[in-house]
DNA sequence: GTCTATACCACGATAGAC
DNA sequence: GTCTATCGTGGTATAGAC
């Protein structure tokens, strides 16, 4: 930030990230001890603190650079879409479509298994520190709101307050999938149901579609 | 288990106990340690070693003492609605609303606030160990299959593969709602849009419900 | 500025005395 | 069944070398 970074500082970083970034996907945030990584990378134990301030401090820059490039594509792909509608309301599979999409994205152009990355993002928002997620959540607000007026505009006979009360059980569902993929054949019973990125990613659209869709919370109540 | 529980180891293991569900549900489960647990409660510190094993022992304990009655309120009420049903199959709404309720009347019922509840609910699935979310998950596949079936009977152009999928994400944007209750305010940008348990029970229940019974996922591929 | 060596304190776990 | 003492490991802070 305040500094011109050396090749050497940069080298010293950046492998400290991606050492870290590979084991805290692979074991967990607070599984995976700082000389754990700085062995792995090579590096001496207090450079971690140096660079990063402290564990938290690395663990936010991970966080970072995997969920900031991923909200950038949605507010971008959501702008190129409303671009393309010319002002008319977006069909809101279209919506859901562009805030679900970049997520599975980075997930397959993560090198190495799909499965890692998508723990990762998993762990993150399913932190039980919540100095983690308030991190996670930092990034959130543009995006919520983005969002939000989308919908609005899509769905008129619904409130913002309502919207966005289901924006925030559309990413629920998102993360949870995600947190869970690796174990989805603990909960669930049948024999060997296997659930892949792709199955998921196909059939959590018309989900989230519908359930944005939804009649007021008042025309159905009990 | 094993042994005739004394007076004596009766009153320790329950006051582990106790203090640790207090001390867990207000900041985590590795935020709390063993020392901090066994000072509160005025036993020894070996004591949690020796009666749970480990500290994941305890937390495994104090979440089965949560989930349990949970599950087995949700399989009561849906089994009460079915018999009330007479074989014709049941209301999406009157599905979800059986899966829903329990958790917040446990949240509701839970002496002092029930945020605290909330948040170990939500902590237990959305914790980082997998070893933990293994034994929440543990409790569900009867519950899972349960639903699957009362949710096929309902939604017969469904089928159960694409049911069960859904059931997952439902299960998670509950979770996800639970864990993120009392920090709403920093991802939502409006104007202090408070989101309380009531407003949740109640908004969240029509988002299932249609979400569950959204057309085949092949109807509405892009 | 960058990096190293090292010391500190809190943690979970366990062995063995009582 | 309960306690004390202790072990290994964790995150962190700092003094000083380059």
């Amino acid at each position: 930030m305040t500094e011109a970074a050396t090749e050497a500082s940069v080298d010293t970083k950046t492998r400290i990230l991606t050492v870290a970034e590979e084991l805290f996907a692979e074991h967990g945030f607070d599984a995976v001890s700082l000389r754990h990584i700085t062995t792995e990378a090579g590096v001496n134990l207090a450079s971690v603190n140096y660079y990063f301030g402290s564990k938290e401090g690395l663990v936010a820059e991970v966080i970072s650079e995997h969920c900031a490039p991923i909200n950038r594509e949605r507010l971008s792909l959501l702008a190129e879409a409303e671009a393309a509608a010319e002002g008319k309301p977006l069909r809101v599979e279209t919506i859901v479509d562009t805030f679900v999409s970049p997520v599975f994205t980075a997930a397959e152009a993560a090198d190495g298994s799909t499965g890692r990355f998508c723990r990762l993002v998993g762990r993150v928002m399913g932190d039980r520190d919540e100095r983690v997620r308030a991190l996670a959540a930092k990034q959130f607000p543009e995006v919520f709101a983005a969002y939000q007026e989308a919908l609005c505009r899509s769905l008129p006979h619904l409130t913002p307050e309502v919207l966005g009360t289901r924006l925030l059980f559309m990413a629920g569902a998102l993360v949870q999938s995600l947190l869970f993929l690796d174990q989805i054949g603990d909960v669930m019973p049948g024999p060997g149901e296997k659930v892949d990125v792709a199955t998921l990613r196909h059939q959590i659209i018309p989900f989230m579609a519908a359930g944005l869709s939804a009649p007021r919370p008042d025309d159905s109540a009990a």
